[in-house]
DNA sequence: CTGATCTGCACAATCGTTTGTTCTATATTA
DNA sequence: TAATATAGAACAAACGATTGTGCAGATCAG
């Protein structure tokens, strides 16, 4: 319980019996540029070492306009997706000594709004944001401060801002393209959030595969308005009871893929037998599945990492806001769960 | 490309023609207490709304010595187990205006170390950690600091501080003594991070459910170091080959068993034809896959608000840690991963 | 009319660092 | 010897907020 009190400059200031300022100087690497002589400067960092200094981020910060801290915010961080990234960014930060403060937007843009305004009140240094995606008139305000930020994940066409996405529409142009080589023609897509730009492009890429294929697309069959896993369940219910029923379907998230399966099984139908399926996002359970899932990969790791290192640029360069997209390439990884009609 | 100044509180005197102090004791509403005006009041908060006024954290936390920030360190961000914890808590956090600072130690201790270092030196107000597992000198320290800590998931007999887990003694005791009432006998252990407490208690499970059915503990069944699905792979692999095989295997996390699941698909095996398996953690994709699997449920969301609340308590009695322990109960969820043996 | 009480606000110190400038010896130069 | 240069370090003002105390003027009691 020894309630130890704070170690501060002044207090090993007087304890080598020079200034604070000195003992700053030293302790910041500035010996030399101050010619604060050897045996000070030793006699500094001896007693600094000894006393257990640790220097004062929030009053640093303050005095120096620079927190070594950046805001992170994300839909859902329990969604491995969110989570993989969110572990290459801070995995990248401690690196170089930032830390990140993490928000939680819970897909909800008014929470997104209250986050940026906490962090900015917090004196992050940057931004790495994975919008809700519905609206960016607050993310546009952001740049107008002069914070750096990077989106990730969604973007805004509209937004001159620096942006890390995943292809959304070769991804889906591939999958679809791929059911019609097996020969299907009755191609579902259970989307996710509508008017979000991974939404977007990946309904682009399912049109454009019609379009390519010569098939017409039937509209009814485009069912959906979010990524999670409820969405998917009663995306699937809805389809599987149309008739003709579809012989294939496309879901646009991990998630809505899972609900989907809860519902196909209550159906009592298999896969691929009776309803072929691909998903968007591999996850480590996807080849483990009752079918192993046929899916579209993506880079997560790396775009947390990128993210990152502008985000980083955009710091150092104070306010160069190069408004640069990275548009990193999907894969498409084959397994078990579509068949091939005849 | 507006560079706005930031907006102090003497901005907002000036505009009004008031003190800096008269700005600040409005804001933080003590106004009644310290008998402002109510024209005064109201002219402020006008004024601090029209300029935008978002106070300074960092001036304020110097001032004050509190951040409303608290640090969470936690293995591996990207485990939904982890994540899922890191989400309840965020949320809890965010309704009280708290902000956490996220830091993954990456299953390293010494990381774990520099991580609470960092923490400390950006002032938060406390920690709630997952440790590493391994010490707990670096965690003693902080008690002596004065720092509130909350221990989650893995805690410490030698060191009274509070703490939230599971009850993964019995969790693993109801699990393997399932085993012996489908008529397994030789039933394997891929265990996780050894000489921490989730593993060990998990291991005395599994002994005490083999003495309750008077059944001798094959030591060799039990394999493994890590919670990461690559010592799943490599601890059924091991296990797989040896004759007899065992006809079950307990699997001490969601990784672990996904590893396994590669090793039994190598090997042409079947679950639970060939091979039974209950696995520690369930998620959202246990029940889709090949074979539903049977798994101990942990209440991973009631973990996260738990702790926080117990940390939040702590933090408004400063220093009064009761060194109170919270074991959430674990729940069997029966599936198909098992195997009646006759 | 005088002293006491109350109203409404401002002063100034403080939190721990950083940093532009100043100061004092000593060493060097002319 | 006097003037100047240099080394080594201290002063003091920020950064933006909070807070114990002080100080006018208005109101009240007697």
């Amino acid at each position: 319980m020894a309630q130890n009190k704070q170690i501060t400059l002044d207090n090993i200031a007087h304890q080598v019996g020079v200034s604070c300022t000195t003992v700053s100087r030293v302790l910041t690497g500035q010996s030399k540029k101050y010619r604060i002589s050897d045996r000070t400067t030793e006699a500094v960092q001896d007693a600094a070492r000894e006393m257990g200094y640790v220097p004062d981020q929030l009053a640093r910060g303050l005095r120096t306009k620079r927190t070594n801290t950046i805001g992170l915010i994300i839909p859902d961080i329990s969604n491995p997706f969110f989570s993989t990234i969110a572990r290459n960014i801070e995995i990248q930060a401690r690196k170089i000594g930032s830390s990140i403060i993490l928000s939680d937007s819970q897909e909800d843009t008014q929470l997104e709004i209250d986050s940026i305004r906490l962090l900015q009140s917090r004196k992050v240094d940057g931004l790495i944001i994975c919008p809700v995606g519905e609206e960016y008139l607050h993310l546009k305000q952001i740049q107008d401060t002069g914070l750096p930020l990077v989106i990730i994940d969604r973007y805004f066409p509209e937004l001159d801002c620096a942006y890390v996405v995943s292809d959304n529409y070769q991804g889906a142009l591939e999958a679809v393209s791929y059911f019609f080589k097996m020969k299907h023609k009755s191609i579902a897509f259970i989307q996710g959030k509508a008017n979000t730009s991974v939404n977007d492009d990946r309904i682009r890429g399912y049109r454009d595969a019609h379009k390519q294929f010569d098939q017409p697309v039937d509209e009814s069959l485009i069912v959906g308005d979010s990524f999670g896993k409820r969405n998917g369940y009663i995306g699937a219910k809805i389809l599987l009871t149309k008739s003709p029923r579809p012989t294939a379907i496309f879901a646009a998230s991990n998630l809505i893929s899972l609900g989907a399966m809860s519902a196909i099984q209550e159906e009592g139908l298999k896969i691929p037998e009776d309803i072929s399926i691909i998903s968007f996002d591999d996850q480590p359970y996807s080849e483990y599945l009752a079918t192993p899932m046929t899916t579209v990969a993506q880079q997560t790791s790396e775009a947390g990492e990128i993210a990152f290192r502008i985000l980083q640029s955009q710091i150092k360069q104070e306010g160069t806001h190069s408004g640069e997209g990275i548009v990193l390439p999907t894969e498409l990884v084959y397994r078990k769960s579509v068949r091939k009609l005849d």
